[in-house]
DNA sequence: CATTTTGACGCT
DNA sequence: AGCGTCAA
């Protein structure tokens, strides 16, 4: 997509600040704004609450371990500020910071278990998929398309406007702007206009637009490379210098350092803000190194301050700036505004705080969300491609931190992207021919040439176990006792995620690292001690605990038997190729497609769908379990508990009556698979629902919708009366009054409102005629406004 | 004992 | 299908 439509599209990559320690922090609200690390299980200090949990369980506050040694996974700003780093072990990590609070990961079956962390990252990316198109990159990221809402914002305004502010300026940032102004700017809420302050001087555009002049401007930049962070500050003012431009004395500081150390942003007082409280320590250190200008001498400027009054002052250029700028400039701003508005609802519905980066590319994307943490949001402008590019070490880009980076840094003798961008497209196809070598030059020019992918739900699943040293396993029995460990962990998440979307995975793949062979047979002259990796695939026909373990324990028996001495150092199972399937989905859908009816599921791919599991019998399980499992109370376990515990009440006359008058027809199995695999939303949102629409469905069903948002963290709602009582009496009560945005829940009424709804129930009933199949892509549509 | 446990994707 | 790479 290296075409000029790509530019006019509005990405974003959204990052949650140090997210382990923000979960806990949740989990355990004493530790909130406390020095906290998240440390790995370590089975020496053994705690295991032997419960599985899927979902969000009860606080258990055995897992906060002031004694453990784990190695540190994640680390708050607040402990990161006392130089506690990951991958320490807790305790050094103590000695730097006395006050450390440690929580250990929660485990189950005998191992770490990070459903807890995927349970909320579910709910982020739901709520960040309110506006955009949404693609979950990882537990913690998602990749978002906001070109719609922006274009639609956009295009609601007078043609040549400014472009649509977001309602705070606090903790953004533009690249290529300076995020400085000389003097805090009393003036600066007139917003008539004018270019406020000094930020008016540092206007990047004075920087070329890349696309013509790239090359020539990236090479006549790029000096060589080195740590000093000052690099790109000298590089700027090398080019401010050659293009005559006037700046201010501390305009070399505000470029934007290329160098992002990991995890240690450079960290420069007046370009790239420190932030919190938490960072003063390392800005001052940016601070001695750095500091020449004017800027950092004697001003208490606080640079989140500054920063701020630069981003305002972008957004209110004059017209005339918007225009000479690339006509995405507008766009873009307004995806940006997009974007701090679903991350303000992230911490208001959540609670939680992260960081994201808006340009035109995902890896620029990428690249600013890094750029400023925790809490801050980076806007990346075509015109602050070079500088943002150029002096970057070629191994920060996305997909070159490891030997394909080295090997293209080595073979060309060059270490930035600025001398990567220097090399004509032919040389570098000739170079590295097959298309790597045109992929590497638009890279260079910040183009990655890729979409952001519709998918909330992830491609596989897969659970394993490291087994290290002594640790080792080396009998079959131990093979099979960890493989249904595994077994059991990977048949919850998938039963969980089958009743949930719909889905069904149809492979199953053993994966064993280790050695084989003897030591000593080697020294000896016999045998040599070699690396074992292998991995086996077969179908997974049953998603039972027992089905698994079986499966999987033949596949490693394939990978085993008859190797000499084996020692198993890690073991994974992974479930993956996902193919639609109407078994088990939530019981709204059953609720719509036929109450009790439990759907056969049909296979394009693979004829020999074993009937032995139907859903009920699964559902059934699951619900026993649920009930049980008093803290189960993740979105989806508590709607299914509920609403199939009601049904066997005698509330479910509402929803009998409800279904019986409704013809029973159409296809029913044919379109199966035509149930989206992949459905867009991790659950039900309230923004989503029409609530006149909603109180037009049974009882029994509003209950779940909202058992749903309530634990969606959405808006929490409560059915006020009882199922004895009439539908139409029936009123929502909000119990904490949060809702997303003001126009949600304020009925907008309007003069097609009675119209509507009478259309909407008629599309209930012929929901209802058309059969289940497509339902479950249909009924989210039909809540929706 | 001392970097675990996830995921996606490319190559063959 | 199986193996390797990359990233968080």
């Amino acid at each position: 997509m290296e075409n000029e439509s790509s530019r006019s599209r509005v990405l974003a990559h959204v990052d949650l600040d140090a997210f382990y320690a923000q979960v806990e922090m949740k989990t355990f609200p004493e530790l909130k704004g406390k020095p906290l690390a998240v440390v790995q299980y370590n089975p020496f200090e053994t705690y295991d609450t032997s419960a599985p949990a899927y979902g969000i369980s009860a606080p258990d506050r055995a897992r906060i371990m002031p004694n453990s040694n784990g190695s540190i996974i994640a680390v708050s700003y607040e402990a990161r500020a006392f130089g506690v780093k990951r991958n320490m072990m807790a305790q050094q990590g103590k000695k730097l910071c006395p006050d450390l609070n440690i929580v250990q990961v929660p485990t189950a079956h005998g191992k770490a278990d990070l459903t807890l962390y995927r349970t909320y990252g579910g709910k982020v990316a739901d709520i960040l998929s309110r506006l955009a198109v949404t693609e979950r990159a990882s537990i913690d990221e998602v990749y978002l398309d906001v070109t719609a809402e922006a274009v639609k914002r956009l295009a609601a305004l007078p043609a040549g406007s400014s472009p649509p502010e977001p309602t705070s300026f606090k903790g953004l940032h533009v690249a290529g702007q300076c995020e400085s102004a000389p003097e805090p700017e009393p003036a600066l809420d007139a917003g008539q206009g004018r270019r406020p302050g000094g930020a008016v001087e540092l206007h990047p555009n004075l920087v070329p637009c890349f696309e013509d002049d790239y090359c020539r401007d990236l090479t006549s930049l790029a000096g060589p490379s080195s740590d000093d962070e000052c690099d790109g500050a000298r590089l700027l003012s090398g080019l401010a210098e050659r293009d005559g431009a006037r700046l201010l004395s501390g305009l070399a500081e505000c470029a934007f350092m290329g160098d992002i150390e990991q995890g240690n942003l450079s960290k420069h007082a007046v370009s790239t803000v420190g932030t919190t409280t938490a960072d003063t320590r390392s800005t001052a250190q940016g601070d001695k190194k750095c500091s020449t200008s004017a800027l950092d001498k004697g001003s208490a400027i606080d640079p989140l301050q500054a920063a701020a009054l630069a981003a305002q002052a972008w957004w209110r250029r004059p017209a005339s700036a918007w225009d000479e700028d690339d006509a995405n400039a507008r766009l873009l701003a307004a995806g940006a505004a997009v974007v701090t508005e679903l991350r303000s609802d992230v911490l208001r519905l959540l609670g939680f705080t992260c960081s994201a980066g808006v340009s035109h590319h995902k890896i620029l994307s990428k690249l600013g969300s890094g750029m400023h943490k925790p809490a801050q949001q980076t806007v990346v402008p075509a015109t602050a491609v070079p500088f943002l590019l150029g002096p970057l070490a070629i191994a920060r880009l996305r997909g070159l931190g490891g030997k394909l980076g080295e090997q293209v840094a080595s073979t060309l003798g060059i270490t930035t992207v600025g001398e990567l961008a220097a090399l004509s497209l032919p040389r570098m196809e000739s170079v590295f021919p097959g298309g790597l070598g045109s992929k590497l030059w638009h890279l260079a020019r910040g183009i990655d040439g890729e979409e952001v992918e519709e998918r909330m739900l992830p491609k596989s699943m897969n659970c394993g176990k490291t087994f290290r040293g002594s640790n080792a396993l080396t009998t079959l029995e131990e093979l099979k006792h960890w493989l249904s460990s595994l077994s059991d962990e990977l048949s919850g998440r998938l039963t969980e995620d089958e009743t949930l979307h719909g889905r069904r995975a149809q492979t199953l793949t053993v994966a064993v690292s280790g050695t084989s062979g003897n030591l000593e047979d080697g020294v000896g002259g016999g045998m040599m001690v070699q690396p074992l990796v292998a991995s086996r695939s077969g179908p997974l026909r049953k998603l039972s605990m027992e089905a698994i373990s079986e499966e999987s324990l033949a596949l490693a028996k394939k990978i085993v038997v008859g190797k000499p001495a084996w020692r198993v150092n890690s073991m994974f199972i992974t479930a993956s190729g996902f193919q639609a399937c109407v078994a088990g989905m939530t019981s709204i859908v059953k609720f719509l497609s036929k109450a009790g009816q439990t759907a056969q599921v049909q296979h394009s791919q693979r004829a020999n769908i074993p009937t032995a599991e139907q859903p009920s019998g699964t559902l059934a399980q699951r619900r026993e379990a649920s009930l049980k499992e008093p803290y189960a109370c993740d979105s989806h376990s508590a709607l299914l508990t509920h609403s199939r515990a009601h049904e066997l009440s005698s509330e479910t006359v509402n929803q009998q009556q409800w279904l019986t008058r409704q013809p029973n027809g159409g296809p029913r199995s044919a379109a199966a698979t035509s149930i989206a695999p992949q459905s867009k939303y991790h659950s039900l949102r309230y923004e989503d629902i029409d609530e006149a629409v909603l109180r037009e469905l049974p009882l029994e069903l509003q209950k779940e919708v909202l058992d749903t948002l309530n634990s969606t963290g959405s808006v929490a709602y409560n059915v006020s009366r009882t199922a004895h009582e009439s539908m139409q009496d029936t009123s929502l009560t909000p119990v904490s009054a949060t809702p997303l945005s003001s126009n949600v829940v304020a009925a907008d009424t309007g003069p097609s409102r009675a119209t509507n709804n009478a259309m909407k129930r008629k599309t209930i009933v012929t929901l209802e005629n058309s059969g289940r199949q497509k339902a479950y892509a249909d009924i989210r549509h039909f809540f929706k406004k």
